[in-house]
DNA sequence: TGTTAACGCTACATATCGTAGCATACGATA
DNA sequence: TATCGTATGCTACGATATGTAGCGTTAACA
């Protein structure tokens, strides 16, 4: 439940976006995405340390492989801010996103929708 | 202002949480607090990294270095989250929360807490 | 059955990070 | 002022991560 993913490094972030806009693709489609001009070799072997670090999965159709995203974005990007806050507010979550608050990262629309996500989350839990 | 902090290894994060804990000190003190037994030269080092990450700076008394954080905690925090959303969320920083909201990661009394600070970022900014 | 297109495995250069040694210089003291 | 201890400056080295790619192997299809 709690299990951490590993860093992604540039480009292995770069796969993972356009699987995660694209939806689950063959190796050969990742490459013509890309803005690089990377070989095949390349390029599968970015997916299969992709999918050892389990972000992505596979199936097989035909012999071709189909990747498709283990964890959606937005839950993954959850996973990285959990470790940022062990990583410097001793765990707290609440710290770090009061941080993000306090900085003013947030325009007063994004305020807006927030407060209202929480609203609609506090509701539903009770 | 929107300068980004580089990464920073285990070591690296265990000295800032070091001196964001006890406020400026001396390359000796930091050795003395770590658990690992390291030499002076090591810790020596890895201030002198964190320095040029930009994560400390130092002033001389006599001739000894006192390192200091350049950056809090929050604000370092803050940084990172920034760049989760830039990396996952097209920097949305708000669909980084709302992710994270969903999640459940935050408990009723976090939400409360959350929730009361946005209220007065919001009277505030009024 | 030969050709082609996937895949598996290995390699290699570069950067980062933990770890440390050694030379040097500065300040206090005899 | 010559000496000595100590704090600093610079360099190094091995491990791991990551971008990049070559090459051998195998399975499907004409």
């Amino acid at each position: 439940m709690t299990d951490n993913l590993p860093d992604l490094g540039e480009l292995e972030r770069k796969v993972m976006q356009l699987i995660w806009a694209h939806g689950p693709m063959t190796a050969e489609l990742v490459r013509e995405r890309l803005d690089r001009r990377l070989k095949e070799s390349t390029v599968r072997t970015v997916l299969r340390r992709l999918e050892e670090k389990g972000f992505v999965s596979h199936t097989t159709e035909g012999r071709t492989y189909i990747f498709s995203a283990v964890h959606d974005r937005q839950r993954v990007a959850a996973k990285a801010v959990h470790r940022i806050a062990d990583w410097f507010c001793d765990g707290s979550i609440e710290e770090v996103l009061v941080g993000i608050v306090d900085a003013k990262m947030l325009d007063k629309e994004q305020l807006e929708l927030l407060a209202a996500k929480i609203e609609a989350i506090k509701r539903a839990r009770k």
